[in-house]
RNA sequence: GUCUCAGUAGCUCAGCUGGAUAGAGCAACGCCCUUCUAAGGCGUCGGUCGGGGGUUCGAAUCCCUCCUGGGACGCCA
């Protein structure tokens, strides 16, 4: 059931779109550079389209010289006239209701909106459409995403961190932007390793220590067989005959190849119940076992299929050919991504597909998109590899075997309790305080690894995850955590009205406020969580900036205007925070 | 060797679909808690945007080239 209401009175205020009771954010009416650019291409009248004033229309650097600037330059060849002429003459046709004042400085055109009136829009917007503002209605395409996917049996390092957490933030991400998500974890759950593992289990194991710690003992004797087997390569034989077992159904193999799966799977639902996430599927490799044939079938009737050195590979234009099966024919890791690749579009018909995989991985998955093309596979077109950098220990990678893997459970452990040193000493009166110090210590780590541009390397470092000062997630916990103390002080019912008084320093914030929307597709567009959280930052840096100098709690007309822009920050931190996979406490 | 990602302040990074004085945080130093949580705010210090060419009215941003570092390159995943 849909329903449109108009917002009475103010002509100004966008279209609410309501359904089932829901609300959703609905089109862009309300976004003061669309309007500029209408005015500007009306006054220009046909030497630019709509389209090229508004690509043309730039933020100044500096907010004392305008709110947003329109740059002459280009103006000057059409017109030959020199740019600054073009400026002072086209700013007299700049006008409306929203701008305030027009100035001409060099060749550039700097607007200034009317700041009472967007306040009124920007802020009556968040207040009623709040967690929903800059949702967009539901599109009903899916976007299908490939994350976190650990080694069955294998610890869940920091290394880990950095696709689970880019990828629930990105799904997330795709929710708001009215896509389903369909949150996928490709489980390292098939291969050789399981032979060892049988065999070691057979001849070292203790069902009762594995079943208190299963990936801590599972890897001890993991380590043991590999140590051994130095010694009695006997072993060995004997790993690929329990795996050969495995392969062929045997019973024992398999019913000792869930329990490790199934244990291990707890002890990462722990993890992610941690940080929040979760998934759909656990279909990992071991669920594509039988889906292969299929595929290579597919690849020699369409003669894709050929022999190199024994074994049998696509050859690809420009890059290395792909490896579909050993010399033995077994297959390969590109066997099993195909298999998956054809799996998941024929099971969701998805729009997008994401693999959020480490970008040491971008030639497979350059390889794996071009033979499903070669296949005819178009939809192919629509799956996208999201690389990130790598987790580094000393300026090198981590690795399981020369001990310089870290344990996000450590890492979180030491986080939660830097947190919970921090409630003793600052606010040792709050409730919850373990609750809180998780939030806080596990929002820190998320924050980290989601701040920067997701192709960074990051340099692991302890102490910088437990300092929660700066740019950091506990910085914006803590703003909003203040603001919501301010809202509980008072005694207003904060309702969505306009705003009738604005203090010079909210302008800043009301123009973050109002860009929110497009924040949220930028992140989705380019695929960066990193684009909510300096959104966050910005937002709390301006918003202390403002909370410093202004007393709030004043018993006065202003009062209620202030504690609107406080509540509407607020919605929008939490929402940010949301989308990155972080709590919000209200205290802290 | 080929491909790929990166190189901006002492450190960690923004800015990169070209635009006005290159911005933050950390560190260092100096301020601000009898007033809404100082996990905060203010100030000072700090930059040949890796080097060199080119395109342009204009380049950290685009193109070429070189240097440095990480990573990937057939039977692991």
């Amino acid at each position: 059931m849909w329903q449109l209401e108009w917002y009475h009175g103010n002509p100004s205020f966008s279209s609410l779109l309501f359904r089932d009771g829901e609300l959703f954010y609905f089109g862009e009416e309300n976004d003061m550079k669309t309007k500029l650019a209408q005015v500007i291409t009306t006054a220009l009248q046909g030497s630019l389209t709509n389209e090229e004033v508004e690509a043309l229309l730039e933020t100044p650097k500096h907010a004392q010289l305008g709110d947003v600037a329109f740059p002459c330059f280009t103006l000057a060849k059409k017109y030959k006239k020199s740019p600054q002429i073009i400026a002072s003459n086209l700013a007299g046709k700049i006008q409306g209701a929203f701008i305030q004042e027009v100035r001409v400085e060099n060749a550039y055109i700097n607007v200034f909106f009317n700041q009472l009136q967007i306040a009124q829009d920007v802020v009556t917007q968040v207040l009623t459409q709040r967690n929903h503002y800059g949702t967009k209605e539901k599109n009903g395409q899916r976007v299908a995403l490939d994350f976190s996917s650990p080694n069955i049996a294998k610890p869940f390092s920091m290394g880990h961190l950095r696709s689970t957490v880019i990828g629930h933030a990105l799904a997330n991400i795709a929710e708001k932007q009215g896509y389903e998500a369909i949150r996928m974890n490709h489980l390292g759950d098939w291969g050789t390793q399981f032979g060892k593992l049988i065999v070691a289990y057979n001849l070292w194991g203790n069902k009762d220590a594995i079943e208190q710690n299963p990936i801590t003992e599972l890897l001890k004797i993991y380590v043991k067989f590999h140590d051994e087997a130095e010694q009695d390569d006997a072993l060995n034989e004997q790993a690929r005959q329990a795996f050969k077992a495995l392969e062929d159904g045997n019973e024992e193999a398999t019913a000792l190849w869930k329990w490790f799966r199934d244990a291990s799977l707890s002890e990462f639902n722990a993890i992610y119940s941690m940080l929040g996430v979760h998934f759909d599927s656990y279909n990992g490799e071991a669920f594509y076992n039988d889906k292969m044939q299929p595929v290579v079938e597919e690849l020699t009737k369409k003669g894709l299929l050929e022999q190199s050195n024994g074994a049998m590979v696509v050859q690809l234009e420009d890059m290395p050919p792909s490896l579909i099966m050993k010399k033995d024919g077994a297959t390969l890791y590109a066997t099993r991504d195909l298999a998956a690749a054809i799996y998941r579009y024929n099971t969701y018909q998805p729009a997008k597909v994401f693999y959020v995989v480490g970008n040491e991985q971008s030639l497979h998955f350059k390889q794996l998109f071009a033979v499903l093309q070669k296949m005819g596979h178009t939809w192919a077109a629509n799956y996208e590899h999201i690389p990130f950098g790598m987790m580094l220990k000393d300026g090198k990678k981590m690795s399981t075997r020369k001990g310089k893997v870290v344990l996000l459970t450590d890492v979180l452990r030491e986080t939660i309790e830097a947190a919970m040193n921090n409630i003793e000493e600052k606010n040792p009166q709050l409730p919850n305080k373990e609750q809180v110090a998780n939030e806080v210590g596990i929002g820190a780590v998320i924050f980290n690894d989601l701040k920067n541009d997701r192709m960074n390397d990051i340099e692991f470092s302890i102490d910088k995850m437990v300092t929660f000062e700066g740019e950091t997630g506990p910085y914006v916990q803590y703003t909003n955590a203040r603001i919501q103390t301010l809202l509980s002080k008072s005694h207003f019912e904060l309702v969505a009205e306009p705003i009738l008084r604005l203090d010079e320093e909210a302008w800043e914030i009301i123009k973050l406020l109002g860009m929110f929307p497009t924040v949220v597709e930028t992140a989705f567009i380019q695929a960066s969580p990193a684009v909510i959280a300096k959104f966050c930052l910005t937002l709390s840096r301006n918003f202390n900036k403002y909370y410093a100098n202004t007393k709030f709690l004043t018993n006065d007309l202003q009062e209620k205007d202030r504690l609107k822009i406080a509540y509407a920050v607020s919605i929008l931190l939490e929402e940010s925070l949301r989308l990155l996979g972080i709590k919000a406490p209200k205290e802290m």
